[in-house]
DNA sequence: CGTCTTATTGAATTGTCTCAACATGCGTGG
DNA sequence: CCACGCATGTTGAGACAATTCAATAAGACG
């Protein structure tokens, strides 16, 4: 098992914070807030379509999140890291829009949030929580969409990278070697590649001395070479 | 001046039931929802950095948001048609992420979301109607996000021009010629495209006999065969 | 240890961009 | 109201980036 995401560094932290839980632990309704369960490689916590229950947080591992495709290839719509929030987007509609995958051994925080519906909890706390994690979402999704479209290969590699070692830097995780779980198909699939090309960069980048690469162990010895490229 | 959306068919109109609008008028506090105000075109409602404080509803005309980039060209991130909401991705944070300009003689109302805030509405009322907003907002994106990266450029017009279509009916604007009130470039800028790829895959479709296009008149043929263009 | 999946690398093809010239429409001022 | 000038749209040719197809290499897993 990898190293977890100590609760005050976690996305769902607002969330607990909100229901107190920790101080007053036996205020929260029995089975609104699951924890640390664990999951393994290969396993989903939801699929598409599956009726909306609760928001997942990643307490350790990483998950990949997809709208299954039976012709072509599954289309990866997000990768979800340590300390990161699975599910949110299914707070819009009745359903979950997407699969929801582990990459590797992980284990996952739940929140049932219909349960926390009839808990007695002040709805009005829990809606700004509710406001905040949505919030979020759209901040990210627009940033990723005005990037996305515009950029070459290379600038989408790049500024991935870099994302997830931000990523991962915020949430606690500082370490030099980024383990890369998901396949260079997902990450094609992701940013809208083929998985070649995905190959040929990192090959490309780790020549020009901006990454470490080998097998699925990443380091990143240019951060500013790599912000430079996806930048301009 | 064009034809104005009708109010039950705004996307405004949730949080104007909540607020009674029209029922009780003089419940809602003095200055909170603003009706109709015209704009005309290529003047602005908020600027990019600009702090937030309200949601508009497009009543009339049509607006693109953009993030002005001083080197090279704007970079549009979306537009929004009769019946649509503007600025609700400031909900997120303190400012406005990006400007919005009106693209043709247009009117909008405005609703100041601060004011709302100290207006004695019960707040559990307004939280619903945010998350309601932010939502979509959600879904949106995220179906765009999609669809825009794995698309080709023939594609990426199809969609858009059949989701211009649907954008408006939806809000009652059923007519069977649309107005393109945007430039080549800004739909370039909006899908990851040069302008000149937006011109010529709209001269090929209309050689197909899919469209019918005369200077910013569109008229869809063919919905189908586009539909069928796009999803492939 | 062998098999099956995943990754790398090469060569040819396709699609989109860039640069450039030309056409058209629009708004402005005479 | 017309004519002019500038912005916007169209079209063509060459360059380049990314894809596809294919063959080989390397890991992962039972």
């Amino acid at each position: 098992m990898h190293t977890e995401v100590s609760c005050d560094l976690c996305a769902l932290d607002p969330m607990c914070s909100i229901l107190e839980y920790g101080a007053n632990e036996e205020k929260i309704p029995e089975g609104v807030l699951l924890r640390c369960r664990p999951v393994s490689r290969g396993e989903t916590i939801f699929r598409k379509d599956d009726p909306f229950r609760s928001v997942f947080a990643v307490k350790s591992g990483s998950f990949k999140t997809y709208v299954p495709k039976p012709d072509r290839g599954d289309q990866v719509v997000g990768f979800h890291l340590v300390g990161e929030l699975i599910g949110s987007e299914g707070l819009s509609g009745e359903l979950y829009p997407f699969t929801a995958r582990a990459l590797e051994e992980s284990s996952v925080c739940e929140l049932r949030l219909n349960r926390l519906a009839e808990s007695g909890y002040e709805l009005e706390t829990i809606q700004k929580g509710i406001i905040q994690l949505l919030s979020s979402e759209v901040t990210f999704n627009h940033e990723l969409i005005s990037s996305l479209v515009h950029q070459s290969a290379d600038q989408r590699i790049a500024g991935f990278l870099l994302s997830l070692s931000q990523r991962l830097l915020r949430h606690g995780m500082q370490q030099k070697s980024i383990r890369l779980s998901m396949s260079r198909s997902d990450i094609g699939s992701y940013l809208g590649l083929a998985s070649e090309t995905v190959s040929r960069i990192l090959t490309k980048l780790q020549k020009s001395g901006f990454i470490h690469l080998q097998h699925k162990n990443l380091e990143i010895l240019d951060a500013t070479a790599l912000a430079q490229l996806a930048d301009i």
